[in-house]
DNA sequence: GAATGTTGTAATCGAATGATTACTTAATTC
DNA sequence: GAATTAAGTAATCATTCGATTACAACATTC
């Protein structure tokens, strides 16, 4: 905080424009997904979040009313770009076979950071009432696009599941910290990933969380 | 709370009988199993684990410390459950073969209400150092044993540990729960778990979490 | 059978956190 | 250009929760 002339209540910098409402919603769930893509549902504070997106936590919390609500719009919003990637991969033709063209679409989608974990992340409260339904349901959207839209088999949409989940998994566990460090990490990743290994570990280079309380409340000036 | 003729400080029902402290612990980790399982590290109270266990909440704070070291606990003791149920279905000779023994092995833990999903927590919380570093180095183990020890190639293991993953984000999302309602559901359900789904739907049958909370402190007479 | 250690609880504390209230200031409208 | 609406924050509140302290009852040893 600058001692500058300002007296106690008055502007310090130059006057603030303001953003349209859409644009900081979108804006405030993109900083959501990150956080919560790390820390989980219950571990994410609202303050975090605020912190991570530019805004005061009392503004975060009357954007979307609650927490939860928070964090069931990041589940939709996630489960609503899986589906929009998967549709723009299927419908760019291309020699490539259709499987292997959802697989570099969803790679794509683990280069950002904390759209697949925070899906995650909520796969694995099916227990709680309404993050629970959200996901189940988002979980067989995907599903059904895959026998439906992409034309894959019952049994071929579950192997395709399967490497999406370990691959989810592969991310939260950071495993691509020791893929310098451990042979045996780096078989692993070479061996889920194959081809689509490079992209991802060019993207893979943030610290872990801190543990040290957000300043909170107040904005990065 | 029954308002016997105790006065307040006097002893209400039998003398208890004490409990040997490794005991207490095994028992302990088995209800906090549970508890994290179904609301993940963040989002469990040590008071919920004291409830689950019939102790009282700082006697797990105690037992354990902090509540980071009862969830390392809790990682560091599935890890083990895991390893040696596999150790056991390779051990076994039969005219199975190994995959399957281990898939079958797989799907009994899953029974363990908690214990793969309490892994599953620790798995996408990477991103936090304690919690981080046991978590890799757990998965870690479990791909050396299946290729060293189950003698599986870099790619076979791949393929195990996704379908693994698969199998744990389907219970985690409480799919079962839409077994009966949602035929998509099913067929998934089906697909993902083929001959193993029966074993499966015998255990899944506990309700929802409650978001009231836990009575408390105080133990269940 | 006192002394001592162990198992366990009740009471409570301080920090963290989601939410609320009241207020300020930039846009917009008439 | 006043009035009104919308964007945004500071301050603060009530709960919750992990942890600590002090104490009680059972067990063990000598």
């Amino acid at each position: 905080m600058s001692d500058a002339t300002a007296s106690s209540t008055s502007r310090v910098g130059p006057p603030t424009t303001r953003m349209g409402s859409d644009a900081r919603r979108e804006l405030v769930l993109e900083a959501a997904t990150s956080v919560f893509g790390q820390r989980g549902y219950a571990g994410t504070t609202t303050d975090q979040v605020a912190a991570a997106a530019g805004v005061s936590q009392p503004y975060v919390v009357r954007i979307f009313g609650t927490k939860e609500n928070l964090f069931l719009a990041v589940l939709k919003r996630a489960l609503d770009l899986l589906l929009t990637a998967f549709r723009a991969a299927l419908a760019d033709e291309s020699e490539i076979p259709v499987g292997r063209r959802l697989s570099l679409a969803y790679v794509d989608l683990l280069t950002d950071r904390g759209l697949l974990l925070s899906l995650m992340h909520g796969f694995v409260l099916g227990a709680d009432p309404e993050i629970g339904r959200v996901a189940r349901c988002g979980f067989l959207d995907v599903y059904r696009f895959l026998k439906n839209e992409a034309g894959f088999s019952p049994v071929e949409a579950a192997e395709f599941l399967a490497h999406g989940m370990l691959m989810n998994t592969l991310v939260g566990l950071r495993m691509t910290d020791d893929y310098d460090k451990d042979a045996d990490a780096r078989e692993l990743l070479e061996g889920a990933l194959q081809s689509k290994l490079a992209l991802l570990l060019e993207v893979t280079n943030s610290p872990a969380v801190s543990n040290s309380p957000a300043v909170s409340t107040s904005t990065a000036s």
